[in-house]
DNA sequence: ATCCCGTTTGCACGCTCCTTGCGCGTCCGA
DNA sequence: TCGGACGCGCAAGGAGCGTGCAAACGGGAT
């Protein structure tokens, strides 16, 4: 079982913040040396816990101005039509996150878009005349209060 | 204005795949010395194109069971209103996304909880009871298809 | 208490990587 | 044609990285 103490939390918590903290800066923060932190990074690596590190870009800066989430509709629920509306997903880059959900839709898609006709091609274009695809219907945001990806790790027991 | 040219889209593009690659590593892929990355790269930082850098971590092996999306309509639409509710979604670490929507609801939560209990406590104990709600609806995460903030570089212009 | 053994720690060192200064080539406007 | 601004690669000094190592710690068994 992956095990994780207060130490590692204290580095996890400042690896969600800021990814590209050194060791030393690491060390500081969670009041060990720089090569333990080195150490246990690894570690949380190399078990998963870490699975990656990503730059957070702009969509103001680069021209992104339309985020959209869309419910879907699948026309039959066999296994082999939600593979291909899974395949379907995979392969659309403007699409950033996909889940299945409980309640109506049985999909619910956020896509991030240059403007409403980028929305439009893809709802009009790509989505609607899916074969795997019954019904779409999507809400477009007008504001975006919070957006992150951070888990809420404050009350974590070590173990 | 902020000009991106085709140096900087490989470099974006990079990392935002990966969050640590080196100024050297950058190079290669960019087809640039690193030199040249480093200073790019601070640019991109400067003018907040680059906005970040954190580290992914894996829910599961933090023991966070449940997604949730949770669709809020609020009580009245009086500016002191929508206040009082973006300072009670801001405090809550829970709530990773929240967005005001076109459409039936006015805002879209989505939360990151324990089990269920975690859920039920965060719309029965805090949303529904806080003066701001008027009501709430929830549902659960069955399967997670795609989840990244990945902006969609491919075919993005320099300018 | 005492011993033993596995684990975790800090430190040292060799190596990689980062960033800044510098000189060169190129492009564009005067 | 000339001059300035810009972007480039190179090199060097300094910062950061990770492995080896020995010491400190902690839990169990005697």
């Amino acid at each position: 079982m992956i095990s994780v103490d207060a130490f590692d939390l204290k580095i996890l918590t400042a690896l969600q913040d800021d990814g590209r903290l050194t060791n030393q800066e690491l060390a500081e923060l969670a009041g060990l040396s720089a090569s333990q932190c080195s150490r246990r990074r690894m570690r949380l690596e190399q078990e998963k816990v870490i699975s990656g590190y990503h730059a957070d870009l702009s969509s103001e800066a680069l021209g992104f101005g339309v985020i959209a989430f869309i419910q879907v509709g699948l026309a039959t629920h066999s296994p082999d039509n939600s593979k291909r509306f899974r395949a379907l997903v995979n392969r659309i880059d403007e699409i950033q996150e996909a889940y299945s959900l409980t309640g109506d839709a049985d999909y619910v898609l956020k896509a991030v878009l240059r403007d409403l006709k980028g929305l439009s091609n893809l709802v009009n274009d790509v989505l609607m005349p899916h074969q795997s695809v019954a019904h779409v219907r999507s809400s477009i945001v007008l504001d975006r209060l919070k957006e992150s990806a951070k888990l809420p790790l404050r009350d974590l027991k070590a173990g």
